[in-house]
RNA sequence: GGAAUCUUAGCUCAGCUGGGAGAGCAUCUGCCUUACAAGCAGAGGGUCAUAGGUUCGAGCCCUAUAGGUUCCACCA
């Protein structure tokens, strides 16, 4: 396989075949194991209806990373996947394809949408969860589940029945949010405000008795239809006459009280406010306290009922315009304002929601919610990054009861029954039979479904066989982590950290892992409607899943939105390709070698640098990846890998390889096969395709990386002074390169360098370093030498600790400007020596710094100033 | 109205418990050096939003201000 690598990095090849491979190998799957440590994450179950977006790929790529980590440190890791109903999405979805085909919802009836849409559900709902095989997802698929399957249901069953015979969930006449067009009620959650231009109508009612007016304002005169009173503030003078006196509704004739309620804002508008309590939930309130009657003018589609007289059967908005007319014809419309206000609006459909009056269920808060909010106190629930807890509890401390009921087909039945004959309410797992009260066979189950998010609550554990108490829910639960967007931790997270608390005693997860929006070049949201989106199957398609998978993770902290841009993509489509190039070098290199009994004896400072360095990437990666900072993890192992690696210590490592006649050839592979073994684990949960096949072709012995095991810190591979030593060489090569530049030398003429040192240690180093030291510096040859014999004065010259180096240019030399190019050495030495000594100076300084940090001071001060010194020895020598 | 968060190189962003400002892209100079031109070597570029404070020492901690983003609440 080897030699037969391409020259760039080719993912379409190999992803599919990849992935086929990890699957018949069962690698993803995980089974109940009580010898080894569970690691589990619930997958956010994407909508059936769903397309992978943007937003799926980072929420999936971050928990991919993190099950493939713990799955090579030796957890027993489950990454739990499945997919929900969605119960509107789907329904509308559903019902607007009937339609296409002239199919109405309605005629159809409920048995016969139910089955298409679960048609419907066997046809598409797969879709995404092949779109995120793509992406690598290493999810154990043999156990996907789906919200709506038997066990979820029966999830959902027993969580309800149990929450009502304990009275949490209760049937009631509240104001909630309507949706028009959808046609349902829908949760607080689920109301998007937005800003809209609107107007301020201000009308005069008549008050019975007098030939007085009271002016009010309002923002919906249709709504004047069902008002049941005028209201002012109490301490209101300009009113207290009129309190308890009555009104005469224009257009509709009806007498309506003035009452005074410390509601009402003195200062804004007139003062005086209509009152519709079946129609706004502030007025809902004020209704309930002044025992006003609730005259609902609606119907389900946004239309004026019969309560509406004349206007009966209007849309509401043709009534407004209806409205406003005979008012001003009736001259009782004073004057018209524009205004600015926010509406609500349903997110899913954007339709302006209207509050009604209706029977629905809901689920009292105040009580479950208790434990939610301790679990941040007492730690057993965590944040990441950890400010989100104040968004979670700010939530939970202002809860209101939440209506869960729908008036869909598509989702779970609510399980009550209604007496027909007694009007009884029994609320059961079963299907009853007789009415417990009246003994009665006729019984009527709840038309309404459960809102999705009722299932999508459960998910931690319904998908691990609760209500039954299996060795599954036992041992894989509670999950570790839970990582999903901000976005989504009022509709799910809060609820699935009570639904824990109150029906497994635990919470679901301990941490939650909170990332940001994935946002176009410009920095706005992907939308459809702006066209921006940009879909991660077409980039896969292009530049491979670990390219994806690897800009959605560089330079992105957690809680933080990321800008996504073809440049990035392409960044790391070249990372890729280096990593292939690089592995394509030692592939090789390596064929003809034999690597049995290479001892650590053997390798040269060179090979213990990178060991040692890479030994201490181990370290830096796996602490960073437990603390969720995979931005700086993968930043870390793409300089390793790109700078020390390849730049350096493949180039330190090639005279040794090209070289047969070479002793440590050997080692020099040894080395290069085991760093970049150890670089390509720790690389291989960002990037897994391209990792697995250069393992696959360098190790014969393991079957995948992915099964691999994790690096760890090996305390025989940290070589300080080796480090040390290599350290000293590459700043050598550095200054002779970027002095070579500035005199504008071309690479291919070659000169002899000296190095100066009277220091034996460092003389070492350069004698050790020779064979690369020479090529890297492009050298003739090196002399290293304890004086300046034998060396013209007129060679550049360049000073580094503890030595200084020369090259004789004899015909390059242009003095004036080497002594330029000294001072500004000097000077910069100079600024070093000032801030050093400054410091140390400072009496305060040497007395409350910690002792290690003021001698780190001086050390570099007795550096700088012996190199200042060298520096000037030299400039005195060029000025002669 | 309340809250969170951000403001660091031309652009996009890192910067871990306070101890000499970083990366990628872009720019400029050289290189087709037998792993890679999707590359190599070198260079330039920042009063870390502003003003105070704490500290021996602040990009990092505290306070205020300005601007941006987001969330929550909402006056009819």
């Amino acid at each position: 396989m080897a030699t037969e690598m391409n020259k760039t990095y080719n993912p379409a090849e190999i992803e599919d075949r990849l992935y086929q491979k990890w699957m018949d190998k069962k690698y993803f799957h995980a089974e109940v194991d009580r010898d080894r440590k569970p690691f589990t994450i619930v997958m956010p179950p994407p909508n059936i209806t769903g397309q992978l977006h943007m937003g799926h790929a980072l929420d999936n790529t971050l928990q991919d990373i993190l099950i493939r980590f713990k799955r090579m440190q030796g957890y027993n890791a489950l990454w739990q996947p499945g997919t929900d109903h969605a119960s509107i999405a789907t329904e509308v979805k559903v019902a607007a394809k009937l339609r296409e085909e002239g199919i109405d919802k309605e005629e159809l009836g409920r048995e016969g949408f139910l089955k298409r849409t679960w048609e419907w559900k066997e046809e598409y709902g797969g879709r995404i969860v092949s779109q995120l095989k793509k992406l690598g997802s290493s999810a154990d698929w043999d156990r996907e589940r789906f919200t709506m399957d038997e066990g979820c249901s029966e999830a959902v069953k027993e969580v309800f029945v149990r929450l009502y015979e304990k009275g949490y969930i209760y049937r009631g006449s509240r104001i909630i949010n309507w949706c028009p067009v959808c046609q349902t009620s829908i949760s607080d959650a689920e109301v998007e405000y937005e800003d809209q231009h609107g107007h301020f109508w201000h009308i005069n009612y008549p008050i019975i008795g007098t030939d007085r007016f009271i002016e009010i304002a309002t923002t919906r005169p249709e709504t004047m239809l069902g008002d049941t009173a005028v209201a002012v503030h109490p301490e209101d003078e300009r009113y207290a006459d009129l309190v308890g006196k009555k009104v005469l509704l224009p257009l509709v004739n009806r007498e309506i009280p003035i009452v005074a309620d410390s509601y009402v804002d003195k200062e804004f508008g007139t003062g005086a406010v209509k009152i519709t309590p079946a129609h706004d939930p502030n007025d809902f309130e004020v209704g309930k306290r002044h025992d006003l009657p609730e005259i609902n003018i609606m119907n389900d589609d946004g239309t004026i009922n019969e309560n509406g007289g004349v206007y009966a059967g209007m849309d509401r908005y043709e009534a407004r315009k209806a409205i406003v007319k005979d008012l001003e014809e009736q001259g009782l419309l004073i004057r018209v304002e524009d205004h600015e206000h926010n509406v609500g609006t349903h997110d899913r459909c954007h339709t302006t929601v209207e509050p009604l009056v209706k029977k629905q269920w809901f689920v009292k808060m105040e009580d479950l919610v208790g434990p939610a909010i301790k679990a941040i106190e007492t730690g057993e629930l965590r944040f990441v990054p950890e400010h989100f807890d104040r968004t979670y509890l700010h939530w939970l401390n202002n809860i209101r009861d939440w209506c869960i009921s729908r008036q869909l087909w598509w989702g779970h039945r609510i399980p009550a029954y209604y007496c027909d004959e007694c009007g009884e309410i029994v609320v059961s797992r079963e299907t009853p039979d007789v009415c417990p009260k009246c003994g009665c066979r006729h019984l009527t189950q709840d038309e309404d479904t459960l809102d999705t998010w009722f299932s999508s609550a459960l998910w931690p554990f319904s998908t691990l066989g609760w209500p039954k108490e299996t060795e599954d829910l036992k041992y894989f639960y509670p999950t570790n982590v839970l990582v999903t967007g901000y976005d989504i931790i009022f509709f799910w997270v809060i609820r699935m950290v009570f639904s824990g608390y109150e029906h497994t005693g635990s919470s679901p997860f301990r941490d939650v892992l909170i990332h940001g929006l994935v946002r176009d070049e410009l920095g706005r949201k992907m939308s459809k409607s702006l066209g921006n989106g940009i879909d991660p199957l077409q980039v896969i398609n292009q530049y491979g899943a670990d390219a994806l998978r690897l800009t959605l993770v560089t330079g992105n902290a957690p809680g933080n939105d990321m800008r996504f841009s073809e440049k990035k993509i392409i960044a790391s489509r070249n990372f890729a390709n280096k990593v292939w190039n690089a592995s394509r070098f030692m592939l090789m290199n390596i064929e003809k070698a034999d690597l049995t009994g290479v001892t650590l004896e053997e390798l040269t400072p060179a090979d213990r640098w990178i060991l040692s360095k890479a030994n201490t990437l181990v370290k830096d990666v796996t602490e960073n990846m437990e603390n969720y900072d995979f931005g700086v993890a993968v930043a870390k192992l793409y300089d390793f890998i790109w700078e020390e690696f390849c730049d350096w210590y493949i180039e330190m490592v090639k005279p040794r390889l090209y070289n047969e006649e070479d002793a440590s050839k050997a080692a020099a592979l040894f080395t290069l096969k085991e760093v970049l073994s150890i670089a390509l684990k720790l690389l291989h949960p960002y990037m897994p395709f391209i990792t697995e096949e250069i393992f696959c072709s360098l190790q014969d012995e393991e079957d995948s990386i992915m099964v691999s095991e994790w690096p760890v810190y090996r305390e025989e591979y940290h070589f300080e002074a080796e480090e040390n030593e290599v350290e000293a060489i590459k700043v050598a090569v550095r200054n002779i390169r970027n002095l070579r530049a500035e005199m504008n030398v071309a690479p291919s003429r070659k000169a002899k360098v000296f190095v100066v040192s009277e220091d034996p240690v460092i003389r070492t180093y350069f004698e050790n370093s020779k064979v690369f030291f020479a090529t890297l510096g492009y050298a003739s040859e090196v002399v290293v030498q304890t004086d300046k014999t034998g060396i013209d004065d007129d060679a550049v010259s360049t000073i580094i600790p503890g030595a200084v180096i020369y090259i004789p240019f004899a015909d390059l030399v242009d003095v004036e400007k080497e002594i330029a190019r000294l001072e500004k050495e000097e000077k910069k030495l100079e600024g070093e020596i000032k801030r050093a000594s400054g410091m140390l100076k400072n009496e305060k300084f040497v007395s409350k710094a910690p002792a290690a940090k003021v001698e780190a001071e001086k050390e570099k001060l007795a550096k700088y100033t012996a190199m200042a010194e060298q520096v000037k020895a030299r400039l005195a020598q060029l000025k002669k």
